[in-house]
RNA sequence: GGGCGGUUAGCUCAGCUGGUUAGAGUGCCACGUUGACAUCGUGGAAGUCACUGGUUCAAGUCCAGUACCGCCCA
């Protein structure tokens, strides 16, 4: 065996074992009727997109359920696979066009399509790269693409059957445009923000001449597009008025005056002008009162032809243009600060503008019925529970999803438009005929359907859906999901939906919602803000390992959003150093050792093995079962806190005494040489879904010829190896030695140095754990004499201290000492313990308490007087002695 | 306007079903080149658990309200 080099260095590990277990097929999985199937699927990262910590938390999440899931024996499936990112992707190949000077126009449709093609070639695999250094290990073999053959298959089979189902309509219906992407957008693709704008009032006067009104708006320039002024009916101001007729302001345009029970009488004057076609709620206004529709912003933002003087502009320069005339023409009544929520474009962020447009809608409450029963039903979980609600209550408001996109990058509608009888033919391939009349002049219809139409059939497209494939037989549904909550709505909701239609059955069993990774002040990481935290800068830094276990400890069951700092990831950089150490610390001492599972029956453990053997059996207690309920962080605090804290503080240091001591038995020499493999062993595959790297490296040291720790099994419980006795007492007898160590850090004394030790024990059960334990502590202690005395009194001054307990440590440090500073401690400790007596006796002397309590908690709580008794009788002793 | 979350050590955060001398990481102070590790060891200091009421024998934990911060929806 080779010796290991005393810092571990991540980086060539990581990439000979992950190529290792990849060639190996150790990521593939196969259908398989002996095991049980564990699937996740991924959710797809956009091909535009670049490796961003929410990434890497996400993706290490899973990966830390698929390794845990493999290693207790599942059939672990991971299906990886990539989002076409209909406008995002074209948007980038368009931006790229228009570098050279090109526009996606003059180049037309195919070439256009084609261009994003290579591009995707080219750049398309960037995320997947990137996903395998955090060591992601998912099935690549089944690596999909929302917009490849099978998934498209998919989309149009989807598309077909809820159009033949009536649930996908054709509407003129009022929808959110982007000028900008020159596409329709659903509901949730805006973002409302709170925005600073204007409220101008304008003045319209009567035909009559003899009255106005005025009217506030935070957008004059859709005045040219006006067609009525409404007031709410039982508004008093205005009664009188309503069925009168006003002249519209620069366009001289004769509106009426109407009543609807639409208006909000306390916004701006209780009067508002109505433009059916540029606002939602006038549309539907309009719509109720038949209104006509006059169209004076085009599809680029622009004013349209009709406008006369105005035609041409842009809405906002529009805007600025309407004021000067108001204002000349001394419409404007005033104009006011005001504070509104406009919307923006989710992908460019441009202003929307509503617009009414002949769009493809999906008729979807009927579809989240079954969507809510499911998950009402608890055949979904989410996880935290409270994401329940937020699903629940926007599936139960749901409105129709508009679906077609007026771009050319996605999967184009199977709809085919006869040009003869302007019949729709609507069919998964492309039809020769017309099939209501039989022309052959057909033409497939332009637009492209929204991304999340076929994001939304990811869980069973990827296992081969429309086929009864094997795959989907066996895997379907799978079982857990893990995002991020900002695509509830987008994602999950959807996913939820098709599964139930298309499946009958739920795509997945829970969903896991963690936060969103924040930087250090709590904001959202973006490039402009240069506030990112690069998570591939971060595992060159400190390695993927390290990456994966801050991002673990940092999914806390409440979910909360993540503020990730680099000393984070420093720390955990640290961990994996020290497990690295104690492992070469092993190593150096079981050379001459083979590690045999059975052998426990002929070796002969003393407490503190018996210490170290429970614990790490709690451990894996502990883990399986966080990790059970997706405690991610729980789970990965338990296994570094007893790795450094019990088994690198403790243990090995205590080892340390049996291993070079040149009197010991060699029975005791083995018997130290089994626990130290045994726990490792335990620990390594306890790590192994959070460091897959370092831990599968030290197993080939530690195990050779045992194969991977990848597809290694995880630890079993084994409540045999647990005495909860024996791990008391033990603690116990710890703290005595931290008691120690205190009186010789206060005197400044070198840990070495030898020492003549009392130790008081505070009763029989630690006498006889000390006892037991004396030589050992004796050597602990650098002690050149040690006495255990329960009735032991300070002659004269000694340096002491007292366990939690009550047992007193006395170490005798010779004449001459000033003790003023001791005396002020200890006096500091005894008042302390003071106060929570005084605490402890009020509750005992609570009738109330002693009657209604449980009687274990007034035993335990009596049990804690007489520890603070005797702790405080032991100070107490000294002190008189040292005064 | 409706809903959700947060407020615990200097900083970043844990704390599930109420009973702990309220924890961790990091930072801070003191000491330390002991044969796994200075990416380390040993010891220490540090919190009126936002505020106000309530329920309870018992509240950081449950309930109500207030303040501030953040998010989602309209």
């Amino acid at each position: 065996m080779k010796d290991l080099p005393t810092k571990y260095d991540p980086k060539p590990v990581e990439e000979k074992w992950y190529q290792f277990w990849e060639e190996k097929g150790y990521f593939h999985a196969e259908v398989n009727s002996e095991k049980e199937p564990y699937c996740i699927v991924i959710p797809p990262p956009n091909i535009t997109g670049s490796l961003h910590m929410g990434h890497a938390l996400n993706s290490s999440l899973q990966d830390i359920l698929i390794r845990w899931k493999r290693m207790q024996g599942y059939n672990a499936l991971w299906i990886p696979g990539v989002d076409h990112a209909g406008i995002a992707a074209q948007n980038v190949v368009e931006k790229e066009l228009a570098t050279k000077g090109i526009s996606r126009n003059q180049i037309g449709r195919e070439k256009f399509v084609e261009r994003v093609w290579e591009w995707k070639k080219q750049y398309g695999d960037n995320i997947v790269h990137q996903l395998r250094k955090l060591g992601s290990s998912c099935d690549w073999s089944r690596q999909r693409f929302t917009l490849d053959e099978g998934c498209s298959r998919a989309v149009r089979e989807e598309f077909v059957r809820l159009y033949k189902e009536g649930l996908i309509y054709q509407a003129n219906y009022m929808i959110n445009w982007c000028p900008h992407c020159c596409t329709a957008l659903s509901d949730i693709e805006v973002e409302h923000e709170e925005t600073k704008g204007h409220l101008y009032y304008i003045n319209y006067p009567l035909e009559s001449g003899d009255d106005q009104i005025t009217v506030a708006t935070t957008r004059p320039e859709t005045m040219l597009g006006d067609v009525a002024v409404a007031v709410h009916p039982k508004d008093k101001r205005y009664r009188r008025l309503v069925g009168k007729q006003l002249v519209l302001p620069l366009v001289g345009r004769s509106l009426a005056i109407i009543a609807d029970e639409g208006v909000d009488a306390s916004f701006g004057t209780g009067a508002v002008k109505i433009t059916p076609a540029h606002d939602p709620n006038d549309f539907e206004i309009g719509i109720k009162q038949d209104l006509p529709q006059i169209v004076v912003i085009d599809e680029s933002g622009k004013m349209t032809a009709d406008t006369g003087r105005y035609a041409g502009l842009d809405r906002y320069l529009c805007r600025e243009e309407i004021i000067k005339d108001l204002r000349k023409e001394r419409y404007l009544v005033k104009v006011e600060d005001y504070l509104h929520s406009v919307g923006h474009c989710y992908r460019c962020h441009t202003v929307i503008e509503p617009l009414v447009s002949e769009q493809w809608f999906v008729k979807i409450k009927e579809l989240a019925r079954p969507a809510i029963k499911a998950v009402k039903r608890k055949k979904i979980k989410f996880v935290p529970g409270r994401w329940t609600k937020v699903y629940l209550n926007w599936m139960e408001n749901i409105k129709d999803w508009c679906i077609s996109r007026q771009i050319w990058w996605g999967h184009r509608l199977p709809v085919w438009h006869c040009q003869s009888c302007q019949h729709l033919n609507v069919s998964c391939s492309e039809p020769a005929n017309c099939e209501k009349c039989g022309s052959s002049d057909l033409e497939q219809d332009p637009n492209v359907l929204d991304t999340w139409f076929s994001s939304a059939l990811w869980p069973f497209s990827t296992l081969g859906w429309p086929e009864e494939t094997k795959d989907l037989k066996y895997f379907y549904p799978t079982a857990t999901l893990i995002t991020g909550y900002e695509i509830i709505y987008f994602w999950v909701a959807r996913m939820i939906m098709m599964g139930l239609k298309f499946r009958g059955d739920v795509p997945f069993k829970e969903v896991y919602i963690h936060g969103i990774v924040r930087d250090g002040q709590g904001r959202k990481m973006s490039k402009s803000l240069g506030n990112v935290i690069d998570p591939l800068e971060q595992i060159e830094k400190y390695g993927t390992d390290a990456l994966r276990l801050s991002l673990a400890q940092a999914a806390t069951l409440g979910g909360q959003d993540i503020f990730l700092n680099e000393e984070r990831v420093e720390g955990m950089r640290n961990f994996a150093n020290k497990l690295w150490n104690v492992s070469r610390f092993i190593l150096l001492n079981t050379k001459d050792f083979k590690f045999r599972k059975g052998e426990q029956k002929q070796l002969r453990f003393d407490e503190d093995d018996e210490y170290i053997l429970g614990r790490v059996n709690q451990v894996i207690k502990e883990m399986t079962d966080s990790l059970k309920s997706c405690r991610f962080s729980e789970s990965s605090q338990a296994i570094y806190e007893f790795l450094w804290h019990e088994f690198c503080d403790w243990y090995i240091e205590i080892s340390k005494l049996r291993l070079y001591d040149s009197e010991a038995v060699e029975e005791e020499k083995k018997t130290v040489q089994w626990v130290l493999q045994y726990v490792l062993r335990n620990v390594l595959k306890l790590l192994h879904p959070y460091m897959p790297f370092i831990t599968e490296e030290i197993w080939q040291y530690l195990a050779p010829g045992e194969g991977n720790i990848i597809v290694s099994s995880w630890p079993e419980f084994r409540r045999e190896m647990v005495n909860e006795e024996v791990i008391q007492k033990t603690r116990k007898k710890y703290e005595v030695i931290v008691a120690e160590r205190r009186i010789r850090s206060s005197w400044n004394i070198a840990p070495g140095r030898k020492l003549e030790h009392t130790i008081k024990p505070v009763n029989e059960e630690e006498k006889e754990v000390l006892e037991r334990s004396q030589g050992k502590l004796m050597k602990m202690l650098s002690s050149s004499m040690l006495t255990i005395d329960a009735s032991y009194e300070p002659e004269g001054r000694m340096g002491s201290e007292v366990t939690s307990s009550g047992t007193a440590v006395f170490v005798n440090l010779g004449e001459g000492l000033d003790f003023e500073k001791e005396v002020e401690r200890q006096e500091k400790e005894i008042a302390k313990i003071e106060k929570e007596l005084k605490k402890l006796e009020k509750k005992l002397n609570n009738k109330d308490f002693l009657e209604k309590a449980p009687r274990e908690i007034v035993k335990k709580e009596r049990s804690k007087k007489k520890e603070y008794e005797a702790k405080i009788s032991r100070l107490m002793e000294n002190l008189e002695k040292i005064k």
